[in-house]
DNA sequence: GAGGATCCTAGGGGAATCCCCCATTCCGAA
DNA sequence: TTCGGAATGGGGGATTCCCCTAGGATCCTC
């Protein structure tokens, strides 16, 4: 392991975007031992994000996709459409192959999941930089596959018919919140999520309310969720 | 921030596990920085745990609950028969309202969030090394709540206070079911399992709805093999 | 066996929600 | 440019939620 090297006026400048501390610390701890790279901010909400790029213009994001204040996918578009200068690696714990389409459809460079060495990190945080996309081999094979047009969605869920917007509110019931805790937390009204639920019941064939708590509190529980 | 301090032979000693190497990272960085104490070994699962557990003798172990392998709850279970002198701190993304007291009855001693500072965590250090047991305060009021005005059932898990018909209620409810297709089942009025609906939230100290369906369903997949 | 606790049953009634229908706006694809 | 999908929400009746009350049954206790 290297020791910490020292801050140069040309190394490439970051923004660390995480709910939770501990892995703010972690991620802080791995680059700044890592040469040609430094961590200018931390924000710990989408919020903060947005304040930190204005008064630090990072060069590069990483950020989780879990977020307490609005969703990390919707995060990555306004950052997009603030700063397309700036480069977005997503870092989360939920499967790549769920979110990582998603994400870069949304405006992000480059998706590592939370489980992978963090050396996997930096070499996603060094590909970005020249300008490139990075994803695990598995994902790149995956989206090339589909861009051959075979029809591989045999085995996708019915849950990537969802938009991004059902796919939240989706997570959110299953969750164990209710309409009104959603409508509040997403700032729109409450016949904005009774629509998002009718439509999420309709492409997942659901027939009652308490059928779409139920299979959405068992997507979150396996797909683990925060 | 204060800089690494000095091990010393008088410090306490702490496993860490945790499935993200980040979270490793960054879990060693916060305990290398507190005086008296010092990370002694990682580890990426539970089998490592309990090997590292007989090579190191840890006086304590940080541990996630969602490890690859097999579940945290079984792994401390598994560390509380093998050394009953390695207290354990869960270190989770999982709300604690669902686990915390799982864990403990279990055999760990305390229970922190992943969302919580760092801060936290290190308080728990503290106060589970001088042998007691560490939550947060929405966490022990509930269960004090709980103790109030109720025979005491702290070894008995909250279900187990249900009655036999509210417990049929709340299987079905964690099946998805919905009150009118429970009241048609039963062949009771749907006043009648509304009835029930209401005091099995009272009992399992729940304030919603979605939160009894959340909280049925996940009992349902865990334990409820009906 | 009288009193108390709990359980199962279920109605009343206002608040909240569900659920289906529809409209508007925006954006990207054909 | 047209068309479909996504996101936003209003209308309004049906349904549920949620808190209150309450009678009959059973079981335990004093």
């Amino acid at each position: 392991m290297n020791g910490p090297t020292k801050a140069t006026a040309k190394d490439v400048r970051i923004l660390v975007v995480d709910d939770h501390s501990i892995v703010r610390r972690g991620l802080v701890d791995v680059i700044k031992r890592e040469p040609g790279m430094t961590v200018c901010a931390e924000a710990a909400s989408a919020k903060e994000a947005i304040q930190a790029i204005r008064e630090h213009k990072p060069r590069l994001a990483i950020m989780d996709l879990s977020l307490q204040d609005f969703s990390g996918m919707e995060l990555i578009k306004q950052i997009k459409a603030m700063d397309p200068a700036v480069s977005m690696i997503v870092h989360s714990i939920h499967d790549e192959l769920l979110y990582a389409e998603r994400a870069l459809r949304a405006g992000a460079h480059g998706y590592v999941m939370k489980s992978e060495e963090t050396e996997k990190l930096v070499a996603a945080i060094r590909t970005v930089v020249k300008g490139e996309i990075f994803v695990s081999d598995r994902m790149s094979s995956r989206i090339l596959g589909r861009m051959m047009g075979s029809k591989v969605d045999i085995n996708s869920q019915p849950i990537e018919m969802l938009s991004d917007r059902e796919l939240e509110v989706f997570e959110d019931l299953g969750r164990g919140q209710g309409t009104r805790q959603i409508a509040e937390k997403l700032c729109v009204s409450i016949k904005t999520v009774e629509s998002h639920r009718e439509s999420i019941k309709t492409k997942l064939n659901l027939k009652t309310a308490s059928e779409l708590i139920h299979v959405a509190t068992h997507w979150v529980m396996r797909e683990g969720g925060t």
